[in-house]
DNA sequence: GCCAACGTTGGC
DNA sequence: GCCAACGTTGGC
């Protein structure tokens, strides 16, 4: 079992959203970074842990937790042309893009935000998401950091 | 293949 | 709103 982080905006889709969503169980769409597509597509199995992370707002950091629901499978808004997130270089035989099934498990008792991951910072070397210009939607989490930054809760 | 220009991310 | 960091694009 692996662990990952998953980014999103709360303005947009936060955890309260995935909690309320049928099922609490969202496809992950519009992902349109390569690295981020690699993790899906390679690396991510069902049962993997998330830490859901929210970005672009007052409070960064970690609000909840979710498991991957699904493997990966094509991003059906590449295709649509009206979609915010089309691809007109995409074609169905060949889909450039994936996404994965994120279900809802739980609210963190309270927020771990990014301010004091930073200063855990000597206990999570490594972790992408403390270092300078990281800008990844998704990353991976290795099992010692996700274990120490549970112990924060 | 290089690299400048551009667009996006995301903290602050 | 600002801006640093980064990925992508496209001219050459």
């Amino acid at each position: 079992m692996a662990y990952w982080l998953m980014k999103s905006e709360p303005d947009s889709f936060g955890i309260d959203d995935l909690k309320k969503r049928p099922k609490q169980t969202e496809p992950w769409d519009g992902v349109r970074n390569y690295q981020a597509r690699n993790f899906m597509r390679d690396r991510m199995k069902p049962g993997d842990g998330v830490l859901f992370y929210h970005s672009n707002c007052a409070a960064p950091g970690i609000y909840g937790l979710a498991e991957i629901a699904s493997n990966a499978y094509p991003d059906p808004t590449q295709f649509d042309s009206k979609h915010h997130h089309y691809d007109a270089g995409s074609k169905p035989e060949e889909p450039r893009w994936l996404l994965v099934d994120v279900r809802y498990q739980r609210h963190l008792k309270r927020p771990i935000l990014l301010s004091e991951l930073r200063e855990h910072a000597d206990e999570l070397v490594g972790f992408k998401l403390i270092a300078k210009g990281n800008r990844l939607s998704i990353l991976p989490v290795a099992p010692e950091h996700w274990r120490r930054i549970m112990a924060l809760e």
